[in-house]
DNA sequence: TGAATTTATTAAACTAGTTTATTTTTTTCG
DNA sequence: CGAAAAAAATAAACTAGTTTAATAAATTCA
């Protein structure tokens, strides 16, 4: 498998303007491209030197598992969304994994911060996953699940159909007993 | 005011070599410099274009006001430490004070934005600074107000010395009466 | 297709954290 | 210094969210 099409135009996009051939052949060079299955974990606790991952297709989570056991997703990446962990090469205390059947490409973080370099916008990525998180940091902090959920179905409705329930409660931070039981009562008000 | 000796050793600390006469005169014509005594808002939500600041001395903090007119603590920056909206230039929804008296240097967007492609480690604090609030988020996911405490007490004791204790509730998530209750338990177990 | 597995629902008892109110302690500053 | 203001402690009633367990519904895949 050798289409670079989609990563190619995500670059020129950064780019703001066309790739020369020698740009394309130094980032193709860096990346690598798979298929995984729905399920598949790509990265896990405990490894160094992860991946970042840039999906084609489908649907990934990055999530950790507590003291508990119990798992938490901290974000989700579909087309052409950005996943990982950026505390690498540190061991990473994350999984990742794919949710729904997926083409994903990768690279390593020297290429990845050689790319960087050249290409601020992709820095820039950086610095809106950090506005990102803190916006739902501070909701998470400061609003209710169910208000949590709301917002989750204003702003990103198309996860909410991908999504099994269980996944979703696990973003809002809460059990999928008690999602459901905010659903239930939500489905009355009709 | 004009000794800006702290900022440039920060400069040359990231750049990882002496700087130079024009890098020199750059960054002191970005930065101002002001003395705020405790308790002053810097920054106000609903602004658009705020600063990034950089904390000589002092201690500040970023913290939003919720529908209900509660306040969350995002982060505190001390000596060395920076402390801003990411989000700019967009209209902010958060607040920057002082917590004690403060030397705080400024810089304006466009001219931060110069800076961090000249600089990458400048860039590089944005990604420590995703890193770290990412762990955070999961602390406070995952754990209960007891172990966050117990957290910051090991990780940032110097914080406990400095802040009232409601500073603290609100970084925590929690009310002040719990976080009371927290070290009333606490203080049995001696 | 249908048996097995995974996901979602419901219920009930429980707990971490909130709210409101009052009192005590600490800090501020004229 | 002492009065006023701000911060912390304590108590009691409350609520958002958890836990455990049992059942129902949906999905998977041989």
């Amino acid at each position: 498998m050798e289409n670079y099409e989609v990563l190619l135009s995500y670059f020129k996009h950064i780019k703001g303007a066309p790739l020369e051939e020698a740009e394309i052949k130094e980032i193709t060079s860096y990346f690598g491209k798979r298929i995984y299955k729905k399920k598949t974990l790509l990265m896990s606790a405990g490894e160094a030197n992860t991946k970042h991952y840039y999906v084609e297709k489908g649907l990934l989570r990055l999530y950790i598992i507590d003291q508990n056991g119990k798992e938490f997703n901290i974000l989700f990446a579909r087309e052409r969304q950005w996943i990982g962990d950026l505390g690498t090469p540190a061991e990473t205390p994350y999984f990742v994994e794919t949710v729904e059947n997926s083409v994903v490409y990768s690279i390593a973080e020297d290429d990845f911060h050689v790319l960087y370099k050249r290409y601020i916008s992709l820095a820039n990525y950086i610095r809106k996953s950090y506005v990102f998180l803190q916006k739902r940091f501070v909701s998470i902090l400061s609003k209710t699940a169910e208000e949590n959920y709301e917002e989750l179905v204003s702003e990103h409705p198309e996860l909410i159909q991908r999504l099994p329930q269980y996944q979703i409660s696990s973003y809002l931070g809460v059990t999928p007993v008690f999602l459901s039981k905010i659903l239930a009562k939500r489905a009355k008000k009709d």
